[in-house]
DNA sequence: TAATATTAAAATATCGACATTATTACATTA
DNA sequence: TAATGTAATAATGTCGATATTTTAATATTA
């Protein structure tokens, strides 16, 4: 087996950044060197390449000579990441509305459909939902046109995937907040067609900030 | 002479960062490995650290088995940056507006004065005036509470440096051009004591929007 | 001449080894 | 017993060497 496009720290940099956000590893925990060499089968250079790339990231501190830990989490964290989440897909959303074309508007009835007819399915995995659910939000505000906001809106979400596992266990299942939720993302589509801005905004960051509490609950 | 308490990846880093936003490596430039090892007096290991960890910030980007580049600039890049860097300090200035106490206040006071001053003076230097401008945009929104935020304001911040310098070159010593800058920054202190959030949003935005199109020319 | 192939040189990406620093376990002393 | 000191163990951070890949230079062919 020959090397793919990606060297390999780009690699490990991916398996590393899932590995965490999906609580592979907890809050704090130590990251020796040794194993993680020896878990990736990775030489020492591409793997200390990839936790210095984690470092900036916010998803890994370091310590000299004291090596590497996977960040922790905190509700004044949680708080932070949705509330700044909350504010920057606000922002995105704004500039979606003054520029979206047609097929931005299509593209979004796709998603909500795809997200809908899901959601009333029996059978929910939660890995699907969550793609669909991404889906429509990304859908939301993709005619924002903002490289970077972009960017900050995708490093957002990842920092708070760690936090959401947390609400998702609980109400995937749980009927009645999903029901709720859905009719929110129902709501955001009808005021993002009709070019509502104020009104989307408002509830584009009530509807990010919805889970906050519930998943204060479970951090403590 | 021995270790001080950041290790060379962080040091270099450090160097690198500064060397890049001050224009030390010109956009594009390729950054051979073993010019930096024998420039920084460094071995591969810590170089590629920081080099990795620059290709996070967006200020180099690497491709497979051929090496680094310090990031390209562009007209587009520009407007992108300067228009997410208006959103965020508005955000930042809203929320500081909201919770800035006496202390906020009388901080953002002396930090104006600091700047009035000084660029009333005969005899300007680039780095002392930049120095100070800089703490009175940051006394505006030190109030805002929100490390993320904050973060990304200052990326942000540290991403339009090469463009900015290019107005600097220009303006430092167009008496006219920092009249206009000045009169800005007034006003910009007086709507925050007036916590009159939509009128400071309006005019921060304007205010860093303001070099864009100076900037533009020089980059044409 | 232009396009392609071949070879030589240069640069990158990765590995393993080593020096330095931190941690742990154990012994010594008050 | 608690506090301190010491030896051993373990982990980190850095370097130089090497295999692989790219680039450049040159030759070959249509």
């Amino acid at each position: 087996m020959k090397n793919s496009r990606q060297n390999t720290a780009a690699q490990i940099l991916d398996s590393l950044t899932n590995d965490i956000i999906q609580g592979e590893y907890s809050p704090g925990q130590k990251l020796y060197i040794k194993y993680l060499k020896d878990r990736y089968n990775v030489g020492t250079s591409p793997l200390r390449e990839a936790l210095s790339q984690l470092i900036v990231k916010d998803l890994v501190i370091s310590e000299n000579q004291r090596g590497f830990y996977v960040s922790d989490i905190s509700i004044e964290d949680l708080t932070d990441i949705y509330q700044a989440r909350a504010k920057i897909e606000s922002l995105c959303i704004e500039m979606a509305i003054e520029k979206g074309d047609d097929f931005w508007e299509a593209n979004l009835i796709a998603a909500s459909h795809r997200l809908n007819k899901y959601s009333k399915s029996k059978k929910i995995d939660m890995g699907e939902w969550q793609s669909r659910h991404a889906a429509f939000h990304e859908a939301l505000v993709v005619g924002c046109m903002s490289p970077r906001l972009f960017q900050i809106r995708d490093s957002l979400f990842e920092k708070s995937t760690r936090y959401r596992n947390l609400w998702l266990r609980e109400n995937v299942t749980n009927s009645e907040t999903l029901k709720i939720n859905q009719n929110e993302h129902a709501a955001l589509m009808i005021l993002a067609l009709e070019r509502d801005k104020k009104g989307a905004k408002r509830l584009i960051e009530e509807h990010i900030m919805t889970p906050v509490e519930i998943i204060k609950k479970s951090l403590t």
